[in-house]
DNA sequence: AATCAGAACAACCGCCAAACG
DNA sequence: CCGTTTGGCGGTTGTTCTGAT
C-alpha cells in the first residue's frame, strides 16, 4: 500500500480522525485529482460514515460524485470498492464456510478467475473476498507441490483454464490469458511436470470410481469442448456476458443460492453432484464440515484430496490420476472414511517424504493407500483393459462406467441443457452443444451423492444404472456443468505454456501425443495411463478435435 | 522474547467496455 | 461516429496478524 502507517479503519481509525477525518495527507499517500488531493490508503471509520451516509442519501453509483457531494476526499473508484466490499449492507463477514470454500472450488474450475461472478454465487461474499482466498489457496497448494484443484476435478479445471486461453470462455479476452497464467503458474509444474516425471505413478487414491469417471469424462468430451469452443470462438462478447454458457449451472445454482440458508441445504447438495465432485478439494484445516466431505464428496474427496495423506506419494507425482480400476469397494471405504481433512502440512510432509514404501501414507485416508505399487499393477491391469474398450468408447457399453455414464447423458441431457440455456441467450445454442459432451463427470457427480449412502461396491453399478435413468434435474445440472466446461480438456498444463488457441491446442495435440508416447508406454500401467487409460477413449478423439479447434 | 514465514486482508492500479454527450 | 466519462473487473502490492521456531 501507498501508505505505510496508517490503521486499518477499524482499530487504527483514531489517528486521522484527529485531523480532518477525510484527509490526511501526511499518513496517506494523496493523489491529485483536478487539483483536489484525493486520500488513499485504508479507510477511516469517519469516512466509512461519511460514504454511507452519502449512499444512503444518494444511491449507489456515481461514485465520482461522492467527493463532491459528500467531501469525502476519495476517487470515485476507491468509494466504490470501499462500499461494495465493507460497508454495503448484507455482506457476510468472517472466514469462508466449508460449502463456501468447496463452491469458490467448483466454481473457478467452472470460471476461472471470473471473480466477480463467482461473487454472484456466493451471496454476501464479495470479489475481493473470493480472490484473496484463491489467491492464497493457489499458493498453499503451489507450496505444497499439489495441483490447483483437487484431483476430482482437477481435470475440471484444467478444462476450464484451456477454454479460457482458448479465448471462448472470455470471448477471447487477452487478459484471461494472463489469468491462465497466473493459474497455471501452479499447475503446469506440478502437473504437467508429475504427469512426466510420475508418469509412473498413479495417484491411485485420490480417485475414485466416479472421479475417475468425471476424468474421462472431461478427456472424452474434451472432444465436444473443442467443437464447442470453435464454435463459440466467434462469440464476440466477453464469457462473462455470456453466462448461459452454463445456462443450468448458473441458472439452477444461482437460484438456488439466492437464500443463503437454502443453498447450504440444498444448492450445496446440487451443486455438488453437479460438479460431479464432491471434492473434499480444500486442505483447509478450517473446514468446518467434514461430514460433508466424508459422506458424498468425502467419499472421494477427501481422501481422493490431495489430502489424503495417502497421495503424496512420491513427491509431486500423483497428479490427480483418475482410478476407475479400484474396487468397489475401496470406493466404499473411502466414502465411509470420515477422516479430516489432512493439513497442508502434513501434505507437505509427505511430498517432501518419499513413500511409495512408507505403510502410513498408504493406509489413512486413501483406499488404494495400501500401496501405489499394488495400485499400479492394478490399475496397469486395469488399463489394458480399459484400452481394449475405450477404442469402441462411450457410446458403446464400455467397462466403464463413465463413459456409459457419457452417451447416456448426452442424449439425456441435451434437452434439459436447452431448458436451461436462457432463451435469450445466444448460448443457448452451445448449451445444446455441451450436452453432446456431456460429462460423465457429471455422473459421478451426481451419482456420489447417491452412492452416499449405498456402499462402494455398489457404486460404480449405481453410477451406470442412474445415470441413464435417472432424469434428476440435479443431476442434469451437474452434467451440464461439466460440459459447460469447454474449456475443458485435461489440463490446462498441458497447454499452458502455448499461448493462443490454435497453437494452443497444437501444442496440446503435440503433448498429448508426447504424453501418450511417453506416459502410455511407460513400463507398468503408468499412472498416467491410468489417468487416462479412462480417457483413452478421450485421448484417441483428441486429434480430431485439435484439429477442429484450429479451423478458423 | 525475538524473529521469521505464511496467511489474511485491504487497497490501489491498469485495462476494458458500456454509457453518455 | 467519436471522444470522454464512468463503472466494473482482475491483478498486484502492501500491511497486519498469527503461528512456528
Amino acid at each position: 500500500m501507498a501508505n505505510t502507517n496508517n490503521e486499518s479503519e477499524d482499530s487504527m481509525q483514531s489517528n486521522d480522525n484527529t485531523d480532518s477525518p477525510l484527509v490526511d495527507e501526511g499518513s496517506s499517500g494523496g493523489s491529485m485529482g483536478g487539483g483536489t488531493v484525493l486520500k488513499k490508503g485504508p479507510w477511516t471509520s469517519a469516512e466509512d460514515a461519511i460514504l454511507v451516509d452519502y449512499v444512503k442519501k444518494h444511491g449507489e453509483g456515481n461514485w465520482n460524485a461522492v467527493q463532491k457531494l459528500s467531501g469525502l476526499f476519495r476517487c470515485g473508484k476507491s468509494c466504490r470498492l470501499r462500499w461494495a466490499n465493507h460497508l454495503r449492507p448484507n455482506l457476510k463477514k468472517g472466514a469462508f464456510t466449508a460449502e463456501e470454500e468447496r463452491l469458490i472450488i467448483e466454481l473457478h474450475a467452472k470460471m476461472g478467475n471470473k471473480w466477480a461472478r463467482m461473487a454472484a454465487h456466493l451471496p454476501g461474499r464479495t470479489d475481493n473476498e473470493i480472490k484473496n482466498y484463491w489467491n492464497t489457496r493457489i499458493k498453499r497448494r503451489q507450496r505444497a507441490g499439489l495441483p490447483l484443484y483437487p484431483p476430482d476435478i482437477c481435470l475440471q479445471a484444467n478444462e476450464s483454464h484451456l477454454y479460457q486461453n482458448s479465448g471462448e470462455f472470455n470471448g477471447g479476452d487477452s487478459r484471461h490469458n494472463d489469468i491462465m497464467q497466473s493459474n497455471n503458474y501452479e499447475i503446469p509444474d506440478v502437473v504437467f511436470d508429475n504427469l512426466k516425471a510420475n508418469s509412473g505413478l498413479s495417484y491411485a487414491p485420490a480417485l475414485p470410481d466416479i472421479s475417475a469417471s468425471n476424468m474421462l469424462t472431461q478427456g472424452l468430451s474434451s472432444a465436444h469442448n473443442f467443437n464447442f469452443i470453435s464454435q463459440m470462438v466467434h462469440h464476440p462478447k466477453r464469457l462473462r456476458e455470456s453466462e448461459m454458457f452454463f445456462p443450468g449451472f448458473n441458472g439452477s445454482v444461482t437460484t438456488a443460492l439466492s437464500p443463503y440458508d437454502q443453498f447450504q441445504n440444498d444448492t450445496c447438495g446440487k451443486v455438488h453432484r453437479s460438479f460431479g465432485l464432491s471434492f473434499p478439494y480444500d486442505p483447509d484445516p478450517n473446514n468446518k464440515s467434514p461430514q460433508h466431505f466424508g459422506v458424498i464428496q468425502g467419499s472421494h474427496a477427501l481422501l481422493n484430496g490431495n489430502f489424503s495423506t495417502s497421495k503424496p506419494i512420491s513427491g509431486l507425482v500423483k497428479l490427480e490420476l483418475p482410478s476407475l480400476q479400484y474396487s468397489d469397494s475401496d470406493l466404499g471405504s473411502w466414502g465411509t472414511s470420515p477422516a479430516p481433512l489432512p493439513s497442508l502440512d502434513s501434505v507437505d510432509t509427505f511430498i517432501q517424504s518419499p513413500p511409495l514404501n512408507e505403510p502410513v501414507q498408504s493406509d489413512c485416508l486413501s483406499p488404494r493407500n495400501s500401496g501405489l505399487l499394488d495400485a499400479l499393477l492394478h490399475e496397469s491391469e486395469t488399463l489394458s483393459s480399459v484400452k481394449n474398450h475405450s477404442s469402441e468408447k462411450s457410446s458403446s457399453s464400455s467397462v466403464m462406467p463413465s463413459e456409459m455414464v457419457d452417451s447416456s447423458n448426452l442424449n439425456l441431457h441435451e434437452a434439459e441443457w436447452e431448458a436451461y440455456s436462457e432463451p435469450i441467450s445466444p448460448l443457448s445454442r452451445s448449451a445444446a452443444i455441451f450436452s453432446e459432451c456431456t460429462p460423465i463427470s457429471g455422473s459421478s457427480l451426481e451419482d456420489a451423492p447417491h452412492t452416499e449412502t449405498i456402499p462402494g461396491s455398489d457404486l460404480r453399478a449405481d453410477v451406470v444404472e442412474h445415470v441413464p435413468n435417472s432424469g434428476r434435474v440435479e443431476n442434469d445440472i451437474s452434467t451440464r456443468l461439466d460440459c459447460s466446461r469447454p474449456d475443458a480438456l485435461l489440463g490446462s498444463s498441458l497447454f499452458y505454456r502455448a499461448p493462443g488457441c490454435g497453437k494452443e491446442q497444437s501444442s496440446v495435440t503435440d503433448t498429448i501425443a508426447t504424453l501418450l508416447g511417453d506416459d502410455f508406454c511407460s513400463a507398468g500401467g503408468s499412472s498416467l495411463s491410468q489417468g487416462f487409460g479412462l480417457g483413452s477413449c478421450a485421448w484417441k478423439s483428441m486429434p480430431p478435435v485439435c484439429q477442429i479447434s484450429e479451423l478458423p
